[in-house]
DNA sequence: AAGACGAAAGTGGTTGA
DNA sequence: TCAACAACTTTCGTCTT
């Protein structure tokens, strides 16, 4: 194994002076100060390779990563991409009369890699998967789990007689749930500027095409989101939490919409930790009336026996 | 003046004959 | 296919802080 000394711009606790630098000695799996030469420390991972390579080939050859796979792109981001630079692999210029040839090139990969009827389909599909996704700011993770739900959908042959934009919806809200940071389906329905009744429809016939069976959702997976919309400490939320698994011991949460419930809960919990939000307030952020938190709340006050002192 | 309360009527979706 | 039904919403007048 070659010696491979890496300076490293750290200061010894030694001789602290800030024009020494540490160097980082793989051979030994140490750090040392070139100073004093003071071992700062042991057993460093080296991060580079195991293997060696002499030429640009071979370290082709023997690289075995390269860019992740995705499925939010068409193609899972494994195809070539030529890129706009005219430059070879060595950073060289290309000559000019190759230039020609290698805009030819760049054409046609394009046109190939969404060729057919099927991969333009899933390529638009997949651009509005992202948008909407966006929109509701969800994280990556289920923009990826979308679209595993999409490409399935595709393969079933489920979109047909179903718009694109619909089944793609309809794939984020399922995502959403089987992640456990359920979105409504009027939140969805707003981003993707589509009506409910429509995703809910093509929700239920995807879910049971793909035999997805998702569990009712719980009204304490809302709470963390709603919770910190209204600024509410963890502790209150915590509250909310445990008032609502005392209800669903007790069935008071079955057959409820679970926005309400977890907003009665959070209204709650609020009164009680003396956090206090207004109904309206936490009725705006459930996307629930007032009433509705009314009636929940006196509901599990009354069978949980909690006091709220207003 | 804002928030909470509750009654009454209306809406959209599910269920079972 | 249709009526019954429960949950939820809208609206509004009243009470409390």
């Amino acid at each position: 194994m070659e010696e491979r000394k890496v300076e490293y711009t750290e200061n010894c606790p030694e001789c602290n002076s800030t024009s020494t630098s540490v160097s980082r000695d793989y051979e030994r799996a140490e750090i040392i100060c070139n100073g004093c030469g003071l071992v700062i420390d042991e057993k460093i991972i080296d991060g580079g390779p195991e293997w060696r390579a002499f030429d640009h080939e071979q370290r082709m050859k023997r690289s075995r990563t390269g860019a992740p796979m995705t499925y939010t792109i068409h193609d899972k981001g494994l195809s070539t991409v030529i890129d706009w630079r005219n430059k070879d692999s060595y950073g060289k210029d290309i000559p000019a009369r190759k230039r020609a040839q290698i805009y030819r090139l760049r054409k046609w990969q394009q046109r190939i890699r969404v060729s057919n009827a099927t991969e333009r389909n899933l390529a638009f599909a997949l651009t509005e998967l992202d948008k909407v996704a966006s929109r509701l700011s969800l994280p990556k993770g289920i923009r990826e789990q979308a679209a595993i739900v999409y490409r399935k959908a595709v393969e079933k042959g489920l979109i047909r007689g179903r718009s694109i934009e619909g089944v793609s919806a309809a794939a984020l809200y399922a995502a959403c749930r089987m992640c456990s940071i359920p979105r409504t389906l009027d939140e969805v329905a707003d981003a993707a500027k589509l009506n409910r009744k429509e995703i809910g429809r093509t929700y239920r016939f995807v879910a049971r095409e793909l035999d997805i069976n998702l569990k009712p959702t719980t009204p304490i997976e809302y709470v963390p989101r709603f919770g910190s919309e209204l600024n509410l400490s963890g502790k209150t939320q915590a509250k909310a939490i445990e008032v609502l698994r005392l209800a669903m011991d007790k069935e008071l949460t079955s057959g409820r919409g679970p926005t309400g419930v977890a907003a009665a809960a959070i209204y709650i919990a609020s009164v009680v930790l003396g956090e206090r939000r207004t109904q309206r307030e936490v009725a705006d952020v459930a996307g629930v009336t007032e009433v509705t938190i009314r009636n929940r709340y006196k509901e599990l006050a009354e069978k949980l026996k909690i006091d709220i002192v207003i």
